[in-house]
DNA sequence: ACCTTAATTGAGAATAATTTTCAATTTCAA
DNA sequence: TTGAAATTGAAAATTATTCTCAATTAAGGT
């Protein structure tokens, strides 16, 4: 079983416990495409039966956050938002400022000359993230008309 | 006057009135050396005999981040961080997740990787933001010993 | 299967940052 | 100098998140 997998590979931190919300908020991560954040999760579970306190969500984003499960995605507006990391290797986003799409993204050479200047620095790189904002290809067709 | 300069420059939206309280803040946000947040400001005014409502001061942040005199250094933390842009040229930051330091950064190779990219995908790019996390030199040290 | 206990949960209160409301004040153009 | 429109301060409201604590549950040993 995936779920069971997960919660060995990435959260078998000594006294941690396999419960009903934590693999609700688990199958939901792992299943959805889009990027979430703690009422995503909430109102989802919520509209399928399967309410789970919100307190308990933040605490489980957490633990996830920590181990390596999510990621965040970005936390502009004063909100987090997350993504799953299994099979999702680290990408950056371009995000449009009309429309909200946000587009993935990898460059290794962005990544490589950030690893130079944190050289220079004599900085340890843990984790970075970039966003791009200006306007998607269909939100820039629409402003010129 | 450059207090009266930048109004004209940046703030010359139709009906903008030059305010005690505007002119104290941007007296503030011009002299400041360091990165600033609301609290920042309030507390530096009061000092001085100055005091202005913490809502005039996010109701001048939010005009003065609209109209480009200001722009965001980071939002995590759930708490913003702002800076002056006259005469400061946009760059990047180190961020040391122990320490809080914030080191200033500026990379032509990166800039020019993502506009690239942008046009790849044929983004309209208007700003960016890219943190790089991790240690300091000193708290790299000392977390060495 | 049953017990024990430490980990976890839900509900709601608490906190932190920011925004809104609204009556009183101030700016600026005529 | 005046008056309309913009702005302000104070306090209440909102938003996102964290904390508190009594009640519940998972997991290992019997």
């Amino acid at each position: 079983m995936e779920i069971k997998e997960i919660f060995n590979n990435y959260l078998k931190n000594g006294t941690l416990k396999i419960t009903t919300p934590r693999v609700k908020i688990l199958k939901f991560i792992k299943f959805t495409k889009e990027h979430f954040d703690a009422d995503d999760i909430y109102n989802n579970l919520k509209e399928n039966q399967q309410k789970i306190s919100l307190a308990s969500i933040y605490r489980t984003l957490a633990l996830f956050l920590k181990n390596g499960v999510i990621r965040i995605v970005t936390h502009a507006g004063r909100k987090a938002k997350y993504e799953f990391v299994k099979d999702n290797p680290h990408h950056d986003h371009m995000i449009c400022i009309k429309c909200g799409k946000i587009i993935e993204f990898k460059n290794d050479d962005i990544e490589y000359m950030q690893k130079k200047v944190c050289e220079k620095y004599n900085f340890i790189l843990k984790e970075h993230n970039m966003e791009l904002r200006g306007l998607c290809k269909n939100c820039y067709k629409k402003r010129k008309k």
